[in-house]
RNA sequence: GGCGACGUGGCCAAGCGGUUAAGGCGGAGGUCUGCAAAACCUCUAUUCGGCGGUUCGAAUCCGCCCGUCGCCUCCA
């Protein structure tokens, strides 16, 4: 039985989808900038959730939507002199580049607040029919007043929030607390017409439609980061759970933690110290980078160093290796269900990840030293891709750098050397392992047989 | 002020009432090797921020203290 901590009643419970698919939605990013590290975390999390899920025989429609109608849009727009499609175009592109090369995969439906606009007004108008929310010059907006449980997700209390942030400056709402659902248009903002005039949606109606639209009005799984419980999924509760009827919107909530930068500062975009995907891409694999990730639980905050991530690397490596080995075919052959059985356990529990790779590695000890000892493990070799592959490792080989010479030159230096060695000048053929070492080339000798492979 | 998270070996990080406190990186020694690399073996926390308490028994529960951090405003 697989377990999943939630964050709305704050402990594990069993996982129980409604139907016989599994309906998830993670709330996706905002088209205005490249990716970053944080935003990889979240993918690569709950991109592991979905091909766990599906390894536990469960069918998973997964919906990830791309914000693509917000102020810092309209901003970065501004900032650049463009029209704002031109932006939203450009980082819908660079976050599936993003995506594609961290070996995260596509959710079954990507819808677009701009392409959902006649659900987003549908559902406001039937939050405003219903007594949920109010016109008032030209905006719609939620009465946060009238649902009792109100802040049963985030804790938080209204007098105390408000007491807290101020006062609000908006003018024209029955009351601070309440949030906009739809906004009156402004001079040279994007707008769509609706019955309540033009204008364009507030932050947090677009995933309550979406879901509902794609979804349905009550799901299974609804993710995101840790820092989107208040206000963001803390109003789409409501205004979802209002329009419906129907509680709860969503069975379990689960949240990533945040990244922490590695001086101690944390991962913010007003900060300016966002870790680029595809620069990160350029010099880590994607698989050191997802290590490097689930090797803590989905819910701690990650510490964002490059050792870390090098660190990473080098484990990968040996993975790499133990499953790459030649195999000795034989009847004594190892059996390595036991891991698998450790696997499973450990992602049952809640997604533990940081136990599920202990025990891979485990495994990849226990096959090296079997091999030595004459077993086949070529089971257990399909065991591990079979376990990677659930936490989405490729197990490729690191993209290679050129570091200026080409195989030709290595081949030939690799040559030379065994010629020398075979003279027996140990001199020689150490100053051509040095002159390849330095160059990035490590070589490693097997018997009469040479390796060479770039680092 | 309100809501919440966390402090485990040199670093990262599991464990959340009871066998020898996972795993990774790093380090030391050894086997193998002409020497290396890789791999394997051994070692690297009698101890889990501090002080009290509950319990037959606590890193794990409770209280206090110290220290980090997040949210309450846009953020995965």
């Amino acid at each position: 039985m697989i377990q999943l901590y939630n964050s709305l009643t704050r402990s594990k419970e069993d996982f129980v989808p409604l139907g016989d698919e599994v309906k998830m939605y993670v709330c996706g990013v905002t088209v205005y900038d490249d990716s970053h590290l944080g935003h990889a975390l979240s993918s690569i999390i709950f991109d592991v959730l979905t091909r766990y899920l599906e390894y536990r025989d469960f069918k998973v429609r997964k919906v990830q939507n791309f914000t693509d109608v917000d102020d810092k849009i309209i901003n970065r727009a501004a900032a650049d002199d463009v029209p704002w499609e031109e932006i939203t175009e450009r980082y819908i592109e660079s976050f599936y580049e993003s995506i594609d090369g961290l070996n995260v995969r596509r959710a079954n439906v990507e819808p677009r607040v701009t392409e959902d606009m006649p659900e987003i007004i549908a559902l406001i108008q039937r939050l405003v029919d219903g007594g949920s929310a109010y016109e008032m010059n030209g905006s719609v907006y939620y009465r946060v007043r009238n649902k009792p449980d109100y802040g049963k997700l985030s804790g938080q209390n209204i007098d105390e929030m408000l007491g807290a942030s101020g006062g609000d400056v908006e003018s024209g709402k029955e009351d601070p607390a309440d949030f906009a659902l739809w906004k009156a248009v402004k001079p040279d903002e994007p707008k769509w017409d609706s019955p309540f005039g033009p204008g364009r949606p507030g932050w947090h109606i677009e995933c309550s439609a979406m879901a509902f639209k794609h979804l349905g009005e009550q799901i299974d799984i609804h993710c995101g980061g840790l820092d989107l419980i208040f206000p963001h999924h803390e109003n789409e509760i409501a205004q979802s759970e209002s329009a419906s009827g129907r509680t709860p919107f969503s069975s379990v909530w689960m949240h990533n933690g945040m990244l922490r930068i590695a001086n101690g500062q944390e991962m913010s975009k007003s900060l300016g110290n966002a870790f680029n995907v595809k620069a990160a891409l350029e010099e880590f694999s994607s698989d050191s980078i997802r290590l490097w990730i689930l090797q803590s639980h989905y819910r701690t905050n990650p510490l964002l160093d490059k050792e870390l991530i090098g660190a990473a690397e080098r484990s990968m490596r040996r993975i790499r290796s133990a499953v790459e080995a030649e195999n000795v075919e034989s009847d004594d052959s190892l059996d390595a269900s036991a891991y698998k059985r450790r696997f499973v356990e450990a992602m049952d529990d809640d997604l533990n990840t940081p136990q599920a790779l202990a025990a891979i590695f485990d495994l990849c000890r226990k096959m090296n030293r079997a091999r030595t000892d004459g077993k086949d493990v070529s089971g257990a070799a399909e065991l591990v891709r079979e376990l990677t592959g659930v936490l989405g490792f490729t197990l490729e080989a690191p993209p290679q750098k050129n570091e200026g010479l080409s195989d030709d030159d290595i081949n030939a230096l690799v040559a030379q050397r065994k010629e020398a060695r075979a003279d027996k000048r140990w001199g020689d053929a150490d100053a051509v392992r040095d002159q390849l070492d330095a160059a990035g080339i490590s070589i490693s000798d097997a018997g009469d047989e040479t390796t060479w492979s770039r680092d």
